[in-house]
DNA sequence: ATAGACATTCTTTTT
DNA sequence: GAATGTCTAT
């Protein structure tokens, strides 16, 4: 027996050794999708059913793909360096730098991320004097991503009204603008490179031939354009290996579509869909929870999860008064936690969204507690990082306009807005880059911008420097050093510049891109690549045994021995701006799915009767998701908040700097009180969370969750505590 | 050109 | 509440 399939269970083993037909692999949360996925190309290569060129792999994240390629070098005595696996961005990056000319674009174009794009619209609206109030640069982007997520150009976009007619035209000039200054978004890598490979039948022919099979990772987060893609590339008989799990699709918002699988599972008429469903993570009342929650979703291709691990401890809920009150609860836990020897890294605090952190952090500091928080700036999006990268890209391609505006006035050398609005008159009329217009530009400003011209020149001169060295000279030169040791607060960004040149000395080393003689550094070009498509680790303290704040999107992929759901109310998990939608509902649902599955061996659900969002305090209900898990599977820390709402009153009278309901008048003689839990006879169960007038006037206001919010007037409506 | 005041916005996010 | 952006005064 081949030993790469020893211990495989049942379907696993049969996913890994299908033979080379079309399979759709539904992989359950914890159930060894990572593994089958890097077997399978393991014995498909051990075998010699393909060669490692015949191999396209592809998956979201970096980190995925740099796992598959990690365990794939373990278990091949080959070198994986030169494989066709990646994301599916650095993928296309690749073709298109290999093809740049059959994709018409030049050779060291350049990679805008989002934020590059987002000022990179911004100048756009304002060259064509556009009112930014009426088309926001940020919808603006979502509106060119969502149309290039399609596979559609702006000629083909229907536009039914003016609103999108206007935005159809404004994202033809944006494609000219790119076009012109030689770089390209996200979602443009994926489009052009499907538009190079439909055009272009030879180029299509040779990448169809050579791929033979093609394995797909969180298949259900693909969106239209990248199923067309591999569709493409499959066309020439490849086999494709997609593994999915519907249940954990959660990024529909960003355009991901989860009935490519159910189209994959027609168009390619798959007749292998396998399902893993034995769960090697988590205990069985977590499953179970899980199990019961996903249920209420309709239309899944279907899957239950299984252990044969134990039950395990029941699901602690917690029912806290207030924000503040649950983030200190959870602090006192984890450090009774900590002292019974449970690593602190092996505990993680999930919410629905960022927002939260803040008081968590607050009373994990305050308890002293080391822990570290994911989804803030990452390295290569720091400030001072990306106006270094900005004289960078300005060396690669003087024509990137987004890099020149960032980095003419910074440091400051004098040019002022008048001075740029005179530049970007002359680069519109000459239909040119705004470097190129500086010629046109006459009087003071036109000799500083001149001045700025030189020094780009200058750093050009210096760019058959090896790659450190060329970073080291370029943050002097341009005096972004100098202005940041100038600065009291410089002294981080300083270290961030130094680790720059790290950085750009470890791509050397490991990429190892040589320079071509005579040519503007392609290490240069491959070095910016890197730095667009690969944003870098989130900061800070790695390695210390500290606690995992993130949201649970983040946490999607990882696992903990103990995980904490914070935040399980009705409008903040599900979010409020889910509800309405039954398609926004269920993907909060399949969030908490996710959220669930994280956790191994104990798992504690808190919500909080009150809570600071938008800086006002709001009185929410419990989750329904708390109501979806089964009783059996619960053990409650606080007395039980059944259906009827909150057990437990909340007082007005908290002395532990709690958000107090503040006017106390409406309480006074009515009964009432704001937090109360009510009940109405056509609304239900509600929270009283605001109130005004007194006696025969008093009139409250009622959140009713999903029958909406609602003031009535307490003489006339039958309001009774719950 | 820059600091300080005022207004506005506020899910989730990788590439 | 905090962060970003725009306007205003120096």
């Amino acid at each position: 027996m081949n030993p790469l399939l020893a211990n495989l269970n049942e379907p696993q083993l049969a996913a890994v050794t299908l033979p080379a037909v079309h399979a759709l692999i539904l992989a359950g949360a914890g159930s060894g999708k990572t593994r089958v996925l890097t077997t399978r190309i393991a014995w498909l290569i051990s075998t010699s059913q393909v060669s490692p060129p015949g191999i396209l792999a592809v998956t979201f994240t970096n980190k995925a793909a740099k796992e598959m390629l990690t365990r794939l070098a373990g278990m091949l005595p080959i070198n994986v360096k030169g494989m066709w696996i990646g994301t599916f961005h650095g993928l296309c990056n690749r073709l298109l730098r290999a093809h740049h000319r059959d994709a018409g674009l030049p050779q060291l174009f350049q990679i805008l991320d989002s934020a590059d794009q987002q000022s990179a619209v911004k100048r756009l609206l304002k060259s064509l004097n556009v009112d930014d109030e009426k088309f926001p640069p940020r919808e603006l982007c979502h509106f060119i991503n969502a149309q290039k997520e399609q596979g559609l150009r702006p000629a083909a976009v229907e536009a039914w009204d003016d609103w999108t007619r206007k935005r159809v035209g404004l994202y033809e000039a944006y494609e000219a603008q790119c076009q012109r200054e030689g770089v390209v978004d996200f979602a443009e890598l994926l489009l052009r490179s499907y538009e190079l490979l439909e055009r272009n039948e030879p180029l299509r022919r040779h990448y169809q031939e050579r791929f033979r099979h093609i394995l797909v990772d969180e298949f259900q987060d693909t969106n239209k354009l990248q199923y067309k893609w591999l569709s493409l590339l499959a066309g020439g008989g490849a086999s494709m290996f997609a593994v999915g799990d519907d249940d954990q699709s959660i990024y529909a918002f960003r355009g991901a579509d989860v009935g490519n699988m159910r189209d994959f599972e027609r168009e390619f008429k798959v007749d292998n869909l396998i399902r893993l469903e034995q769960n090697y993570r988590s205990h069985g009342n977590i499953l179970d929870a899980a199990n019961a929650i996903i249920k209420n979703n309709p239309s899944r291709l279907g899957k239950n999860l299984w252990t044969e691990a134990g039950a395990g401890e029941p699901i602690r809920v917690y029912e806290a008064y207030s924000d503040l009150d649950e983030a200190r609860f959870i602090a006192e836990e984890v450090k009774a936690l900590s002292r019974d020897g449970h690593a602190r890294a092996e505990i993680a605090l999930l919410y629905r969204s960022n927002a939260q952190s803040r008081a968590l952090e607050h009373a994990l500091f305050s308890a002293g507690l080391p822990y570290r928080v994911y989804g803030g700036l990452r390295f290569f999006e720091r400030a001072e990082v990306k106006h270094a990268l900005a004289y960078l890209r300005l060396i690669a391609n003087t024509d990137d306009d987004t890099a020149f505006a960032r980095v003419v006035n910074f440091p400051t050398r004098g040019i002022g807005a008048r001075s740029l609005e005179s530049l970007q008159d002359a680069a519109k009329a000459a239909n040119s880059s705004l470097h190129a217009a500086i010629a046109q530009v006459s009087g003071a400003g036109g000799v500083k911008l001149k001045a700025f011209a030189e020094l780009i020149l200058k750093l050009r001169d210096a760019a058959h420097l090896p790659l450190p060295e060329l970073v080291d000279h370029v943050i002097e030169l341009s005096g972004l050093r100098a202005h940041y040791q100038n600065e009291k607060e410089g002294q981080e960004r300083l270290a961030n510049l130094d680790e720059l040149i790290n950085a750009a000395a470890s791509f050397v080393a490991e990429e190892g891109v040589a320079n071509e003689e005579g040519e503007l550094s392609s290490e240069l070009a491959s070095f910016l690549a890197h730095a667009s498509l690969e944003a870098g680790e989130h900061q800070a303290g790695e390695g210390d045994d500290a606690l995992q704040l993130m949201t649970v999107h983040s946490a999607k992929g990882l696992e903990f021995n103990i995980v904490f759901i914070c935040g399980l109310e009705e409008g903040l998990f599900p979010h409020e701006n889910a509800i309405s939608e039954e398609k926004g509902l269920e993907e909060e649902r399949r969030l908490m799915y996710v959220a669930l599955t994280r956790a191994r061996q104990r798992l504690y659900l808190a919500f909080a009767q009150t809570r600071m969002l938008h800086g006002q305090t709001r009185y929410n209900l419990p989750s329904r998701f708390l109501d979806e898990v089964p009783e059996e599977l619960l053990k409650w820390l606080t007395p039980r908040a059944g259906k009827q709402g909150f057990a437990v009153p909340s007082a007005p009278t908290f002395s532990n700097g709690d958000a107090m309901p503040r006017r106390r008048e409406s309480s006074s003689g009515s009964g009432f009180r704001i937090g109360q839990s009510v009940t109405h006879a056509k609304f239900g169960l509600g929270v009283i969370v605001n109130a005004e007038g007194g006696g025969s006037d008093a009139r409250v206001q009622v959140n009713f969750g999903t029958a909406g919010m609602k003031w009535l007037a307490l003489s006339v409506a039958k309001l009774e505590a719950a």
